[in-house]
DNA sequence: TCAAAAGTGTTCGCTATACACCCATGG
DNA sequence: CCATGGGTGTATAGCGAACACTTTTGA
């Protein structure tokens, strides 16, 4: 279908019907124990220079979309085989306006405490869900997109087990289920359930007493949560 | 980026860099009372002539992915307006041996009864979904997903209102409930749960009686099957 | 008249929900 | 010593799950 054409020493490949490029972008959520963050990087070309974006690239002709993905988050955070989910792929004819280009849109769970970036020097930031400023392209539509699916998928999704440090309390698991839900515990009712389901194992060590008493640390038991998944793991409403 | 070529008369598309075909594909589910069903099309060309697939295309330029995918829809089943979603895009290198194609897959929830097709002696033929037979390239993976997302997205899409007739039995609906998510309910529990939900009415006429007794024939309610909607409608487990 | 399918009601146990209570710690 | 946050317990209402009973109709 598409052929080698040689022109004054440049290469060049050609199609009898005209083809879009096709990229990655990955929307990469964090946790900073209270609130829900996304890392955006700062576009330092046209068009919509200096705006925000979600990192991203095109895609190799030799590699899935998946490890396009893989690829771009190791590049830009430094992280190996983080956990992503592909959750839409981006379409419109000139959302893009120098040349077509459909996206295929991933979102990464990650722990923030592993990732560079964040420095205010750096063209790398983590923004709170709700201080995210106008973004490049369509960009916004993908933030809201992925925190749609984030939602949908989280009683499936090892969310919590991605996205906390290895030890926690159960007042910061509890208060990423409310950043992701958007909607409120009775906190001890989330205690209850959370001891009842025996994903949790209890930790040696204590929380450091940053509040006024210190709090258990808890540990996901791998096993449990990973059955709980395949159920459909579900929270109250 | 891309150049127009015209060389011995020929219009060619070229870039700097390989770009991959996009095509979209539709899983289109139907159901006949019974069991789920989806529409097949066989292969009259080369590769995989004579399997079975799903239909679809080439996108063209100036339509994005559910433009095409309603297009396509609408050449093969000659349905207006189905209702399409857009559940995974398959990008595997050579998923397609004759040159990179990614495909943006949809499932599609019709009507079986106001779709043509279907005669033996066409080349468009519904199967059950246990009866389908090994298809042309990827596709029984991209079923495999179809399914799932269908399964998972149950409880906040408009399963029985695009699936049904518009007047069905409340067996049908449970019928319906159970081919998906492939479960049996206790058919006593089931009517109680939707009575109290409110979201069907009643409607004037009966079934064909068929069995041995008539059934009453029932009408969504669009407000509340909506609400329902909106909040995640679940089903028991 | 009997079997199959449809419609209605009842009981039981679990759990979501709403709370109250006590303990530990730092100001 | 008291305000704040953390851990545990209890009562209630509602729903899921299991199941009995009645009615209708065709063979």
């Amino acid at each position: 279908m598409s052929e080698i054409n040689k022109e004054n020493g440049e290469q060049r490949y050609c199609y009898k019907y005209p083809h879009p490029s096709v990229t990655t972008d990955c929307v990469i959520f964090g946790f900073d124990g209270t609130r829900l963050k996304v890392l955006l990087v700062q576009r330092g070309i046209e068009p919509f220079k200096g705006r925000w974006a979600f990192p991203g690239g095109f895609m190799k002709m030799e590699e899935s979309a998946e490890e396009c993905a893989l690829r771009e988050l190791q590049e830009e955070t430094g992280l190996q085989g983080a956990y992503i989910r592909q959750f839409h792929t981006f379409t419109a004819p000139h959302r893009d306006p120098r040349e077509r280009v459909i996206t295929v849109a991933f979102y990464a769970l990650v722990r923030m405490q592993e990732v560079k970036g964040g420095d205010d020097a750096d063209d790398a930031r983590w923004f709170a869900l709700d201080e995210v400023p106008q973004l490049a392209f369509d960009h916004d539509q993908i933030l809201r997109r992925a925190e749609q699916a984030l939602r949908q998928q989280i009683h499936f999704e090892p969310v919590g087990f991605e996205l906390l440090p290895k030890q926690f309390t159960i007042k910061e698991l509890q208060n990423l289920y409310e950043a992701i839900l958007d909607v409120h515990f009775d906190r001890r009712n989330f205690y209850n359930k959370m001891r009842r389901l025996e994903m949790l194992e209890l930790s040696d060590e204590r929380s450091n007493p940053s509040q006024r008493k210190e709090a258990f640390l808890f540990r996901f038991n791998p096993q449990k949560y990973d059955e709980l998944k395949k159920k459909g793991f579900r929270l109250e409403f």
